[in-house]
DNA sequence: TGGCGCCGAGGAATCGGTTCATGCAAGGGC
DNA sequence: GCCCTTGCATGAACCGATTCCTCGGCGCCA
């Protein structure tokens, strides 16, 4: 019923073999029977059917994004670059949401979901420990990670020692030394940034020689409302700190709250900031170090394609920079004067 | 090199027709003829080609999401829904972002990507004068729609005239008479949501017999900036509102910022109310009318299942139910007794 | 003028399933 | 005892492209 391939092939007089060529711009058709087959192609309104071309050429076309969460802003910006590459280099994407280990439902895995069906992955921070992972490395494709790395991947990330370093910094040029920090969680390390930027921030402190205060260490689980508690918790020390540093900028909003809850001016009575840039950081006035989110999706997906190209270029892992941007939730500690010359990367 | 259902046949000495009914649970096999096969398909990792299911079948297993953004709350939220209930019923989900007007990057147009491709579409929010929408629908395939109607579609909403009224009414039983809006904008029309909710709010005022006053309607352009620069002008009057309803939470977001720079108190000097039930309301305390977001995905997603099914159930629309969650932003005007039993649906 | 190489094009095998028409055997009704 | 139904299974014709191999013809060089 639909117009196929032989149709056109008949209509202009042509072989199918011609027209496949003809359409697909590749050589060894001339110009003329190009044009025409093209013209026909068009007055027939013939559109070529994807399952016949993948199966016969062995390419589907389509790249699977494989994501721990969808309705998250890190995860739903990262998706907004990569489907913008996508898009423009006609490549389907496939939207795959793994099951995190908390959800209840059991959700099929997705590794035996993708094999067959697409040329190429586009993990987005999922746990390094998730058990998946492994599956999805051990199918062997062309893959590109994004806020995750693991050896032998390539993958785009930030340098989360360098931001975390960076936002630490920035604290202590303020004159800040009792600098709390509110972390993941004790247990589990979700993320590869996790660490990484716990251990930027030693680094800041010890290279300010700083004593890092255990009593200032809280957990927020990178939500609002552990963010929240954590600097509750914090500011029920006996001794609580001036400044600290969230790991991440939802558990910095939770922050925020906590202090508008116990009558404290962020900035002025004590100062937070965040990584990453969120969206509403700027409306909160949050200071954070802003990683190019969308960015980093539109690299690994141009990345993953050109690792797909026929050069096979060799992958190659990227970091992206960040930057801070300061607002009004760090300021200097009472009777300090601020150095902000020493700021930036 | 990759294992087919040919040799799946030959080790388990039937024919490839016996191992694809076997395998797909079809009739017509032997329970214990199946088992084998199943058991043989597992020893020997067989996965069967999609590609090649498909051309033989004539079905593609995917549905397309075609949405206009992808990084926003609404959207993502959505999607999220919709991935769930795609990847339980085993159906490829393929992302495509519709290229907005405002946008200067040319895109190509969705709608001849996706024929011969999916079986059918999910339409989120796309706003109604979209060209590429008639596109869409002239391709004449299962479709269901999110927070969007339009003729002959089925589509999965709320009722925006009703929550608007909820909203509005909640207003005017806290005693307020002065009510503005922040609308999107005064020329084009985005959404369809955008039109219903403001006759909601027309109707629960000519409802309460109070004057509509023109002076008191501002546009926000269902951005934070945007409600913000809306309050602010609305503040500005010379009898300015003591409650505004904004149509939308991120309008309302912006209210509260310009609130909060005239040193006014939300709730106390003037009372904002959005719609929506946007995450970050409740961290702002926001009263708002909330809708099931995901739900709302959920079952577009379930319906549109159901309308490719064998029965091929009549498409039906669906309405899904609001409810008004009471935050702190919302409060009797000055010198009113509340009468919160008059609130609800 | 003969030979070589290249360009444009066609024939046909192939990709890996699905499904329809057909067939065989066993069971059940009369 | 015969015929008909029912259940299980097969063979083979598709589905609609891609691509390898082959081939004729033309231009160019020796």
């Amino acid at each position: 019923m639909a117009i196929t391939i032989r149709d056109v092939a008949e209509a202009s007089g042509v072989s199918t073999a011609t027209v496949s060529r003809a359409l697909r711009g590749l050589p060894n058709v001339d110009e003329r029977t190009r044009a025409r087959v093209q013209r026909i192609a068009v007055e027939l309104d013939y559109v070529i059917s994807p399952s016949a071309s993948r199966l016969a050429s062995g390419r589907t076309g389509s790249i699977a994004v494989v994501t721990p969460y969808i309705a998250r802003w890190f995860f739903s910006t990262v998706l907004s670059g990569v489907e913008g590459v996508l898009h423009t280099a006609d490549m389907d994407l496939l939207l795959t949401c793994i099951g995190d280990h908390s959800n209840s439902r059991q959700r099929s895995p997705v590794a035996p979901r993708l094999r067959r069906r697409v040329d190429g992955m586009l993990i987005i921070a999922v746990p390094p420990a998730d058990p998946q992972l492994q599956d999805l490395i051990a199918l062997d494709m062309p893959t590109s990670m994004i806020g995750l790395t693991t050896a032998g991947v390539p993958s785009v990330t930030i340098d989360d020692v360098a931001a975390a370093r960076l936002a630490t910094q920035h604290l202590i040029n303020l004159g800040h030394t009792r600098i709390g920090t509110i972390s993941g969680s004790p247990s589990q390390t979700p993320f590869t940034a996790e660490f990484d930027r716990e251990s930027g921030f030693a680094q800041a402190m010890s290279g300010a020689n700083i004593q890092v205060d255990p009593m200032l260490e809280a957990y927020g689980h990178f939500s609002i409302e552990g963010g929240e508690a954590a600097m509750t918790a914090l500011l029920t020390q006996a001794q609580p700190p001036t400044a600290v540093f969230t790991l991440s900028d939802e558990m910095a909003f939770g922050a925020l709250r906590a202090l508008r809850a116990h009558d404290l001016r962020p900035g002025k009575d004590v100062s937070v900031i965040g990584v990453d840039g969120h969206d509403m950081a700027e409306y909160l006035g949050l200071t954070t170090v802003v990683q190019p989110v969308v960015e980093l999706g539109r690299i690994a997906a141009e990345s993953l394609l050109a690792q797909m190209g026929e050069g096979a270029a060799q992958p190659e892992s990227t970091q992206v920079a960040t930057h801070l941007v300061v607002r009004e939730s760090t300021g200097p500690v009472a009777g300090h004067r601020s150095t902000p010359s020493k700021d930036g990367r």
